[in-house]
DNA sequence: GCCATTCCGTACCAATCGGTACAGTATTGC
DNA sequence: GCAATACTGTACCGATTGGTACGGAATGGC
């Protein structure tokens, strides 16, 4: 009957979560998106229905793929060497660029916190899912006995994300690699977590 | 010769700065900032002269205050209990509403860091300044023996500052008091800070 | 009284915002 | 060829953006 093709939906949503992800929901505009992902404004209304709208899309997938990444990290390593394999595989070993953006959740939590309700909830309840994975993984090793019980799972989680959190402003602001790696390890040092 | 009263300048830089706080740089309109400030749009441009400036100005404000508060406690109390005294003022003590505000220096940076650069700089440097007057409480105390020197003085208060940072943020999602404190008294025992 | 000054209120500006409408061009299956 | 669909490009919409201009009311010293 008629034409197939249709532009890669995917690539699309990736190139406009990659400027969310730097620049916030305000200070990207339609305009601005529509040369990142390369269609034209018809095209994006009839796939993407609103800017708002797709801001949520771009919110939960970059969500998903950093649970993603440390779920398929719980798989292989010990629970103890968790947070660092996270840490050196965001901040130390990404790019520069990637590293400057800093998390998209946290800086949509700082962006529209008083702002966009609705918003604002996606952002933390991603947070929280990545917490939880942390804490599930802590507690699985300390019944196992490979993780000292000294503070509960969940405390123990729940610090590795302050630090993250911490991490990600400072990234966002100019520190150097070699700075962040410092924290890292002192951080990681303090929480018994650096075997 | 002519009239002389003026409104009271800092009150309506107070307003604009908390407006400012809480809802960031792009999402505060200016009829929005005219309400709050309660002056009219004339005035405003004739005593501040652009949005943009007038956020510098409130930037400026907010983060000399914090410094200043930092250095006050610096005089009366011991180093080691400066970081406590600092968290129990801004996030235990403090209302709600300004808990849930954060930090305008930490929501700064990162709603602007890929967007406006010299604005994120001047937020960069406030909180170095205040991760310095830590710096210079701790190295002191080092000096005569009231805190050990497991970690460098600079060490030390970077630390307290990851973790205020991520504090920052927590405390800007819908995390309650008692978790916060939780947070906070876990991390002062990791840094042996809690004598 | 007078004049200078400070404020308010409002009208106005060009530019941009997100979103819609629609005509035209490709691309497909038949 | 035809008809249907997917796209582009552009014109347009009302609303809002930050910023300017200006008339008039209020308040001062003389």
């Amino acid at each position: 009957m008629a034409r197939s093709v249709e532009f890669d939906r995917t690539k699309t949503l990736e190139a406009a979560m990659k400027l969310f992800w730097g620049r916030g929901y305000a200070a990207t505009s339609l305009p601005d998106l529509l040369a990142a992902m390369g269609i034209a404004r018809s095209s994006f209304y009839a796939s993407f229905s609103t800017k708002r709208i797709l801001f949520m899309e771009c919110l939960e997938l970059f969500g998903d793929r950093t649970l993603a990444m440390v779920d398929e990290d719980a798989k292989k390593l010990p629970a103890k060497a968790l947070p660092r394999a996270f840490f050196e595989a965001t901040l130390l070993d990404a790019s520069p660029r990637k590293v400057k953006q800093g998390c998209m959740m946290v800086n949509t939590v700082l962006e529209l916190a008083d702002v966009d309700q609705e918003l604002n909830q996606i952002a933390t309840q991603k947070l929280d899912a990545i917490e939880k994975a942390f804490a599930r993984a802590f507690n699985l090793a300390q019944q196992q006995g490979e993780l000292n019980s000294e503070h509960t799972a969940k405390e123990l989680a729940r610090m590795v994300m302050t630090i993250n959190l911490g991490l990600r402003v400072q990234s966002r602001q100019n520190h150097s690699r070699a700075e962040l790696k410092s924290i890292i390890n002192t951080s990681l040092s303090l929480l018994g977590l650096d075997a």
